[in-house]
DNA sequence: CAAGCGTATTTGTATAGACATATTACCCTC
DNA sequence: GAGGGTAATATGTCTATACAAATACGCTTG
């Protein structure tokens, strides 16, 4: 025993049983000492495989209560958030960029609340178009607090997108990410060449400093969007 | 030294340097032995901490070229999948379904390559809604490959949703999600209480049993639906 | 100067042993 | 039988050590 990938090769194995219906739903797995001995590897290792199938939701462990099938495999799912621009350019599509607007101003109640604002100190309002290959993309909305990232005020966003500056320098510890289906507004969907009232596919992104909020963004796409992962 | 939640401490500790540009972007980090030392513990215990940290997208490391802040750091955001049920009842509604058709038939040449079945094989087709206080939640649209679970033939569909069954019956071990906005078609909206044209928010989803595809869905949710993951 | 090869370095993983921690199961008391 | 305290147990984590694997870098050679 003692292969290099043991642990791939144990969690790997687990997870056929699980599928295979040798460990049923619920059903409590042996421990990890039992374990070890049968694959002829460290408790660690098996530890290692199953903190892994845990974490994707094939089992359940509690200390002294010990690992048992997840009813509901739950999986989980990942997926990454890209730049806008790679995005595109991994396509094999060309990226264009338009600014639309950008303007210090006084947040719309809505926009407050989803940031926690207590008042009402303006912030950088920011509108600009992702193209690719010449088609509209990817409308962005964007509020920037600036109290958070004062330098914001410098920036020159004709040219650079406020996506890609703040990535690169406006770090953020939390983020929130919500997925819906919208009717396009008359400007959205002006901007994306589509009817007004067209289903459109948003996601929005909410990152904070710690406790401080930093931005709020809306990006809004046309309907042939599609978000893939696979598991 | 040697606190017992070490590897959570060292792990944080180096995303806050990696937050507040103590590190910066593309910059090589400190080796493991050096981190080590430097936090004082076993090399192991770093080695787990910058393993989250690349999981998580905020760091790259190769063997030999060490380790070094990702210059654009795309983490990666998590959903879980739950039953349709069980995210109703989350939200302190009452659950109800109501299946709406249930046959064998041929599948239309979009959904057979989608599934990548060669020949057109009867499959079943199952058509349902999901209720939330009683008003419409999802409407599920799936088929389901016979070959790969003939079981599925016998079950009353009637009494518990396709969604539920599948999941305690049919393990799989692969799957594709994918998320888009849509125009409710005139059926969709019937069932959804929508207008047709209304966007809707589609989530498709098709399982594998390693090479054997089961499972085709087409979730379809009224406009209000919000998918929200925090990272 | 280019190409190819060897080697040092860094991460990846395994192991055994130890202790920490959560939680169940059991026993004891009332 | 109910309640509460305690011991048993499975998982969680750390350490030190060892070897494996990938690969950047320098050296040798043509």
């Amino acid at each position: 025993m003692s292969e290099r990938n043991s642990f791939k090769v144990i969690r790997d194995e687990m997870a056929r049983r699980i599928a295979e219906r040798l460990w049923l739903p619920g059903a409590l797995i042996p421990g990890e000492e039992v374990l070890a001995r049968e694959f002829g590897a460290a408790r660690a290792t098996v530890n290692r495989a199953l903190q892994e199938l845990a974490r994707a939701g094939l089992v359940e462990r509690r200390r002294r209560a010990g690992t048992r099938v997840a009813l509901y495999p739950m999986r989980e799912a990942r997926f990454v958030i890209p730049l806008v621009r790679q995005e595109i350019e991994a396509r094999g599509a060309a990226y264009q960029y338009r600014l639309r607007s950008c303007e210090e101003v006084s947040p719309p109640e809505l926009v407050r609340t989803r940031l926690g604002l207590l008042d009402d100190t303006p912030l950088l309002h920011v509108r600009c178009l992702h193209l690719a290959d010449s088609a509209p993309y990817q409308y962005e909305d964007r509020w920037i607090n600036l109290d958070a990232v004062p330098s914001v005020r410098d920036v020159d966003f004709t040219t650079v997108s406020p996506n890609e500056w703040l990535v690169e320098n406006a770090p953020f510890t939390e983020a929130e990410f919500t997925f819906l289906a919208a009717a396009a507004s008359a400007e959205e969907a002006d901007l994306l060449q589509l009817r007004e009232g067209s289903p459109v596919f948003v996601a929005e992104r909410i990152t904070w400093l710690r406790d401080k909020p930093i931005t709020l963004v809306r990006m809004v796409h046309p309907p042939a969007h599609r978000m893939v992962t696979r598991l």
